[in-house]
DNA sequence: TGCTCCATGTAGCAATCGCTACATTAAGAT
DNA sequence: ATCTTAATGTAGCGATTGCTACATGGAGCA
């Protein structure tokens, strides 16, 4: 059924769009029918029920995040760690990644408590977001894969601990293990 | 009215202990009372209403966490940064924290979403959690404070990364950061 | 004995939840 | 022209949501 198939694909970037606003926790199905101008009848009829949907619309949303890593960030190298930690962190601090970040720890959270579709789409994002660090790495690093891993360690307990209002204990921390120039 | 602050007490520890089981997202009156005991009824009488409740309620799991970290941790510091880190890697994999783990994700997220109470318990864990890893930093180490911050922020995006099925990215982190043996 | 007031049970309200039964439209196939 | 079938609207179901109105018990105080 391609038309099937159509109608999903025109319905989820305005699923998208309104989860992105408010969030998945009180993501309902009238809600989300209103913002993507039909009804939740339809929505069902579309997808058979809410937890396919969401599980679609977390698969549709891993893609989005890709893309936008891909347009916010050129393709050439740092020259330093420092330098590469410096750029992700300046990817994460745009306005336009905020609404990324806060539904990023719905997903986090759905992930931990194991809802289905949330750990394939967070380990997606990640994958996504380790390769596009490694291409990141200065090109004499030593151990690219290892540093890439090392520095996204240290970039998502960043991320978690700006959340919680904690930003400068990370800062800190950054700066302890020189990866922020002092 | 001391009838009322006792009642209050009585009823949070029922109720974090649900709360541990089944998440925030979900936790609605009904249930919550039916854990504690008692009616949706006596809750609003007790709280006011849910908001407040949900406050104290996050105020008293921050508590709860604290003691729990008191007691699944001698005070005796580490030698190196290597045996901290392993130290407090061990206690977020410890059985009993996996709940805390769980729900401690819903709280991020609630947190950055903005939530009323999420924040402010959020960062009072993550201070008293600085705090105890500041009292394990090696006694001869060149830099407890700038130190501690570093390592909990590798812990706390390992255990992100763990979260969302990344363990052994983060794991590679900490090998190329040189905080585990090799 | 009355009076007062905190604590609690019972019942229910309006709103929202995911989902479904049924009817209707419209387009394409025969 | 008829028949079939995908797509959609309307209406509603039973359950659950946070919260409230009302009545009642029961303890302390006069």
């Amino acid at each position: 059924m391609p038309s099937v198939q159509l109608s999903r694909e025109t319905l989820l970037p305005k699923l998208a769009a309104h989860v992105l606003e408010h969030g998945l926790g009180g993501a309902s199905l009238r809600p989300l029918a209103k913002a993507a101008g039909t009804s939740d009848r339809m929505l069902i009829y579309h997808f058979g029920n809410k937890e396919t949907l969401i599980s679609e619309l977390l698969g549709h949303i891993a893609t989005i995040y890709s893309a936008a890593l891909d347009t916010a960030l050129g393709g050439e190298r740092a020259r330093t760690r420092q330098e590469c930690a410096a750029r992700i962190l300046a990817v994460g601090s745009q306005p336009e990644m905020q609404a990324f970040l806060v539904l990023w720890w719905d997903i986090v959270a759905g992930a931990a408590r194991g809802l289905p579709g949330y750990r394939e789409a967070a380990a997606q994002m990640m994958t996504q977001q380790l390769a596009w660090l490694e291409g990141q790495m200065p090109a004499d690093d030593p151990d690219p894969a290892g540093g890439a891993r090392y520095l996204m360690t240290m970039i998502e307990g960043t991320l978690m601990l700006s959340a919680v209002g904690h930003g400068d204990t990370a800062l800190q921390g950054l700066l302890a293990g020189g990866l922020l120039p002092s």
